[in-house]
DNA sequence: GCAGTGATCATA
DNA sequence: ATGATCACTGCC
């Protein structure tokens, strides 16, 4: 039986379990903190790319000062108001592609931020790392459009978690000091405190 | 420390 | 139509 280091963490390569949309239709912050140690998975250019999730974010709707979605439904977030396990990519500062993952029933916007994963600390280097653009927002999860989760039998144990507030959202009042960051804990990973 | 870059959204 | 803002990064 061979296992595959990924940091401090060992998996069974066996193992691959896609996370279907059920996975997703929970709230937020409980999705957030369950995609640590699960694996994105991108097709870039025929090629399988799989990298270990090692940091998240947690966005909820209008109540969360924080939000896109804190303004409602627009032509830009509409995918956080879709189904769970649609993706919301946006664009900002002119050249930075966000990826985040839509949570709960339709109607209900939220949604997670994936801003590391692998060796990739960012969210947007990783989204340059994966190739993933706007032309994947509002598109279901799934080998179709080259974009999925797997679980691969990591667990992160709470002590290796560190959870903070959301980087970059000062402006968002009491919002802000919410812990909805989560961050594995690793040699490799290690990240700047939040700003 | 801060420039770069352009979509987005509120205001009008 | 206009302007401020932005869930950021890389180089100074």
């Amino acid at each position: 039986m061979c296992a595959i280091r990924v940091g401090r963490f060992w998996y069974n390569p066996v193992m691959r379990t896609v996370l279907e949309s059920a996975f997703f239709d929970r709230d937020p912050a409980v999705v957030a903190r369950a995609l640590l140690g699960m694996f994105v998975v991108r097709m870039v250019e025929g090629h399988e790319v799989s990298l270990m999730i090692t940091e998240t974010e947690a966005y909820a709707g209008a109540e969360d000062r924080a939000s896109h979605a804190r303004f409602g439904k627009t032509a830009r977030t509409a995918p956080m108001f879709g189904p769970p396990s649609t993706t919301y990519v946006y664009f900002t500062y002119g050249m930075h592609h966000m990826l985040n993952v839509a949570c709960q029933a339709e109607g209900m916007p939220s949604a997670v931020l994936i801003r590391g994963a692998g060796n990739i600390v960012g969210p947007a280097r990783l989204t340059k790392a994966l190739a993933v653009d706007r032309g994947l927002s509002g598109q279901p999860l799934g080998k179709e459009v080259g974009l999925w989760f797997e679980d691969r039998g990591v667990v992160v144990a709470a002590q290796d978690i560190q959870v903070t507030p959301r980087v970059g959202v000062e402006y968002a009042g009491a919002c802000a000091r919410r812990l909805w960051r989560f961050v594995v804990r690793t040699a490799s990973a290690r990240t700047k405190s939040a700003r």
